[in-house]
RNA sequence: GCGCGCUUAGCUCAGUGGUAGAGCGUUUCAUUGACAUUGAAAAGGUCGGAGGUUCGAUCCCUCCAGCGCGCACCA
């Protein structure tokens, strides 16, 4: 007979051994499951950044996809979830230079390369702790396909995709506005800024006409942006269109300014007349290039990258921040107010990391079409060159190749959609993956060949490796820039099995899930869709299951300055893993945020409990009986009732509905099994009627089997654990055992 | 400004076109019996407000109020 349970459940002697049993079983990699599984399931796990240790988020969303797989598993699917960790480019460099900064070291000081190997070690350890603590959480991943986003593999996929975009136009390099933080000193792309509320002057300056004693009235908040006026647009229908075409004077350098028309400029709104200042302000940008032609000027900078005003600004300004060139401009137009600054609250773009003001410059990036065609740079074998980027993620949504749950989330995916702007990738860090782009160094002048044509080399090339210039022996330096992190990790399912075993892809591709929290759909989900649709013709996944952001008992997001962080580690390692991931999945629904409090996490501690007491109290009775067993009306109850949660419980697990499921689990084994079953069990179980004692036996037996099952996706360990110790089943594993 | 949600028991949240559910908490009782990390029972809600559709609405529609979130180049 088996060995009787010891008196109560202590997680801490189950867990490690029973992860170690799977880990040697195999099973986590699909290909050695047994013949009955068959169709591939297949889950990309959202890499990690491994820039720190996993959180209660990681933990719930390594305890849903487990679920799903673990489910699956039992059902017969060939599983694989492919585990990974993510470099996450700008946000680990931040995470390292707040490191150095507490230690005194200065960021900006350090060299490249050494930074980069600097980063590179700790992003590694990272890695390697949270391996660890997947395992703790009970990931039933497959560590054989574990990939890294800096993997070489993985870099030579993400060049080509560049190289395919940049070969079918998608990809451009140009002098556009960009934004800009002057403390990470990098560009951000827009998903990367937010908006803040701030209470600003708004100052009404007086641009006097070239000759005339007329004004015309501009309303400005960036009045030490005047040096770098250009023109003054005004509305064609605005009380000033009787002064288009002419000049007016700049009121801080005297330079003359074209006064001219343009729709976007709002009639309505400060003075109707706008001032152009194309290097430090988006829409001034856009409207320069629509007027090029008027505008006599060159446009210029006068806000160097630390946000001071610069030579150009003129000898008032320069040197200082723009917040003081601000007043000092102030103070030098006063004689040109029209009337009083006024108090005026407005939105600033601010960095999302540090809150610093953005400064709109005009920068030499690298972009990425999102709403445009391709335009057929080369002209051979077809891609989706037929759409854009947008369209192809569009469709993909509309004709419901891939759905949202909660559903609510394909609307809020495609109203993003509709307001889209090309993407800047390129980032001025160390950690990330160069652009493989070469310019030809010195710039190329153009030379006549032998027969008299004109030779002109290559001044940029794409290329993984360092290019030679056909035409002359000139070098060719690579660009600094990095890819945004999102750039490459928007390839992440493709790349994933394009690199792991030979066959992967073919087989495991298009994924089924993606799960992830709604606060990357747009960094994430998206860019997934389109490079994924764009680079292999399929949807990357059919379905998006998206979960909430985990908060305390008072509904406030976790944070370790406010100190109500929940390190589900160190939880698991009081209450179990088991009961950490029931907190973390009943009251649960998909898309809203899951509140997490210790309180809750013991209740399911509690639970265990109960599952290792009745489990215990099913095979302490357990005796061999050569009676046949004569089941009652009853039993035959009990059992139908134990299919009927089954299938109620499967109906859940189909729908993602996990919540429910686990508490349908739940709530069948204490309240109907423990509670009901085993106490009316207990008098027969004495019985002298051996027949009626092997009935109640076996139909204890049954349940308590059938009930690890079900609970297993939910709480592993003490399943598998109990599972190991019932009599009469054979020696496999719960966790291919069929659902 | 545009968009998406939420408002149900003291708390945290589920849920359904047909006289409201769970967990925790509260109250009472029981219990040396697999489990006090227990069991039995109870109290507790006019399902945010006002209209409408319907035989019937907490659920569908409209409006209102409060709250939350996302997007956003109005100087």
């Amino acid at each position: 007979m088996q060995k009787e349970l010891g008196k109560s459940y202590d997680p801490k002697q189950v867990e490690d051994k029973i992860y170690q049993i799977w880990e040697d079983s195999g099973y986590f990699n699909p290909d050695n499951l047994p013949a009955r599984h068959k169709k591939p399931f297949t889950i990309i796990m959202p890499p990690p950044n491994a820039n720190g240790s996993l959180h209660i988020g990681h933990a719930l969303f390594v305890t849903l996809e487990d679920i799903m797989i673990r489910y699956q598993r039992m059902q017969g699917r060939k599983a694989l979830w492919l585990p990974g960790a993510d470099h996450a480019g700008f946000e680990t460099q931040v995470v390292y230079n707040k490191k150095l900064e507490k230690e005194g070291r200065s960021f900006w000081e350090i060299p490249r390369e050494q930074l980069y190997e600097e980063i590179k070690k700790f992003t590694l350890d990272n890695k390697q702790y949270m391996e660890g603590q997947l395992r703790k959480l009970g990931a039933s991943c497959d560590w054989s396909r574990e990939k890294f986003t800096l993997d070489e593999d993985i870099k030579k996929v993400v060049y080509e995709t560049f190289k395919m975009l940049y070969d079918d136009g998608l990809v451009y390099r140009a002098e556009r506005p960009v934004s800009w933080c002057t403390k990470h000193q990098t560009t951000l792309s827009d998903l990367e800024i937010k908006h803040e509320e701030r209470q600003d002057k708004l100052y009404y300056v007086n641009y006097q006409l070239e000759a005339s004693g007329e004004n015309i009235e501009v309303a400005t908040t960036r009045p030490e942006t005047i040096p770098a006026d250009i023109a003054i647009a005004v509305h064609s229908k605005s009380k000033w269109r009787k002064y288009i075409g002419k000049n007016v004077i700049n009121p801080i350098n005297g330079q003359k300014l074209p006064v001219i028309a343009d729709e976007n400029v709002d009639p309505e709104f400060g003075t109707g007349a706008l001032k152009i200042t194309p290097h430090h302000d988006p829409l001034d940008f856009k409207i320069y290039n629509d007027h090029k032609g008027e505008i006599p000027g060159k446009p210029i900078s006068v806000i160097n990258q630390y946000g001071k005003l610069t030579e150009a600004a003129g000898k008032d300004l320069a040197g200082f921040k723009v917040k003081d060139a601000r007043v000092k401009a102030a103070e030098i137009l006063s004689a040109s107010f029209s009337k009083e600054p006024e108090d005026y609250t407005h939105q600033v773009s601010v960095c999302y990391k540090c809150g610093t003001t953005i400064e709109p410059r005009v920068m030499m990036q690298w972009f990425v079409k999102m709403t445009e065609k391709s335009i057929n740079r080369e002209t051979e074998k077809q891609r989706n060159r037929e759409t854009s980027l947008r369209d192809l993620a569009v469709d993909a949504v509309k004709s419901k190749k891939i759905k949202f749950i909660p559903h609510r989330f394909e609307k809020i995916f495609m109203h993003w959609m509709k307001n889209l702007y090309d993407w800047n990738i390129s980032r001025q860090i160390v950690w990330g993956i160069r652009i493989p782009a070469w310019y030809h160094e010195p710039k190329c002048i153009p030379k006549v060949g032998h027969e008299g044509d004109v030779v002109k080399c290559k001044e940029m090339v794409i290329s993984e490796t360092e290019p030679k210039c056909e035409f002359c022996n000139a070098k060719f330096v690579q660009e600094t820039d990095v890819f945004d992190t999102w750039f490459s990790s928007g390839q992440w399912p493709f790349a994933t099995l394009m690199t792991t075993k030979k066959g992967d892809f073919e087989k495991y591709y298009p994924t089924d899930v993606m799960a992830t929290a709604y606060d990357i759909l747009f960094f994430w989900v998206t860019r997934m869709i389109m490079f994924g649709t764009y680079r292999t013709k399929k949807a990357p996944f059919h379905t998006v299951y998206l979960h909430g952001l985990v908060r305390d008992k008072d509904r406030q997001k976790m944070s370790k300055s406010k100190g109500n962080v929940i390190n589900p580690l160190e939880v698991a390692d009081v209450y179990g893993t088991d009961a950490v991931r029931m907190a973390l999945v009943i009251g649960t629904t998909a898309g809203n945020d899951p509140i997490i409090s210790e309180d809750k996490i013991r209740g399911y501690r509690n639970f265990a409990t109960k599952i290792w007491n009745a489990s215990r109290f099913v095979l302490m009775n357990y005796r061999e009986l050569k009676a046949k067993p004569k089941f009652t009306s009853a039993d035959k109850k009990n059992l139908k009732d134990l299919q009927t949660a089954k299938k109620k419980i499967t109906a859940y697990m189909d729908k993602y509905d996990f919540n429910h499921a686990a508490e349908t689990a739940y709530h069948y084994f204490w309240h109907t099994f423990a509670d009901k079953v085993i106490e009316s069990s207990k008098d027969r179980l004495r019985s002298e009627n051996e027949a009626d004692t092997a009935a109640a036996q076996s139909v204890l037996l049954e349940i308590l089997g059938e009930s690890m099952k079900f609970l297993h996706p939910f709480m592993p360990f003490i399943t598998e654990e109990i599972y190991q110790n019932l009599p009469n089943k054979r020696k496999s594993l719960i966790m291919i055992a069929k659902w």
